[in-house]
DNA sequence: ATAGACCTTGGAGTAACTACAGGGTCAACG
DNA sequence: CGTTGACCCTGTAGTTACTCCAAGGTCTAT
């Protein structure tokens, strides 16, 4: 299996398949006489899981730590556990704040008198 | 005022003004005899703007272009309200994805049954 | 005169990719 | 067998918005 079709399988690009194998997170797959990567169901399934992970926003540091202990079968999943709750409890900070966030720029945008830039209310407020 | 000054009153530091003024945000300052920048109430104005409009969380392409309507005083202000309303979709669409995020994440979590990695089903549902 | 706090520049580092440039390889078609 | 086109290779630079550092210059006070 060379690159393009590890990307497609695990709804990746080549380049960031390159780049995971750069930094670590992906193992060096053997190569062809070519000298092409040649991937294993293996890498398709480490791949998939860093991918998934990625989306839910995981970042690269955590899903490091999160592969480690998943080769580690016969330890409790507690660790894993407190990974996953502390993502969310990133998650739940930025919504706070973001929502915060939207509460401003909604009474930013209520200020608007729709005049000239001279008086306009939303530059004002900026400038507090 | 040289750049400690300026910093303390706009709530800043030092090396983003330099970057500030490296990218072309905020205008170099005339300098002293000794070659420190010399700054003026002007500067302090556009650089709280600058601030206050980050941490709204407006990317500085849109603070560049919301400086560049400051200056027109006689323009309506049509294209300011514009840009803040695509800021606020922008933010409205991160709140969402968050929140999806969120549901993920407290799904994940709550199938933990605290058992060994081997049989962790947060691990395994990030393999899907 | 010297200590200490400040300023100067230039360059590198951060997160997580993405986008080339300049080359090599492979499968198929004529 | 030659060539076309799609793919692969490496290495480097760009993205966003800073942040940090090193090596040196300046200012103020004692």
């Amino acid at each position: 299996m060379n690159i393009g079709e590890l990307a497609r399988a695990a709804d990746t690009k080549a380049e960031t398949i390159r780049y995971y194998e750069r930094i670590g997170l992906l193992s060096p797959p053997p190569r062809t006489a070519g000298n092409y990567r040649d991937y294993s169901a293996g890498h398709v399934r480490r791949l998939t899981f860093t991918r998934r992970a990625r989306d839910l926003g995981f970042s690269i540091g955590k899903i490091r730590a999160l592969l480690d202990l998943a080769d580690q079968k016969e330890q409790s999943c507690e660790a894993v556990d407190a990974i996953a709750r502390e993502h969310l409890a990133d998650v739940k900070r930025k919504l706070a704040d973001l929502a915060a966030l939207r509460r401003e720029l909604d009474s930013l945008i209520g200020q608007c008198r729709h005049g000239t830039v001279a008086e306009c209310r939303i530059l004002e407020a900026l400038s507090d």
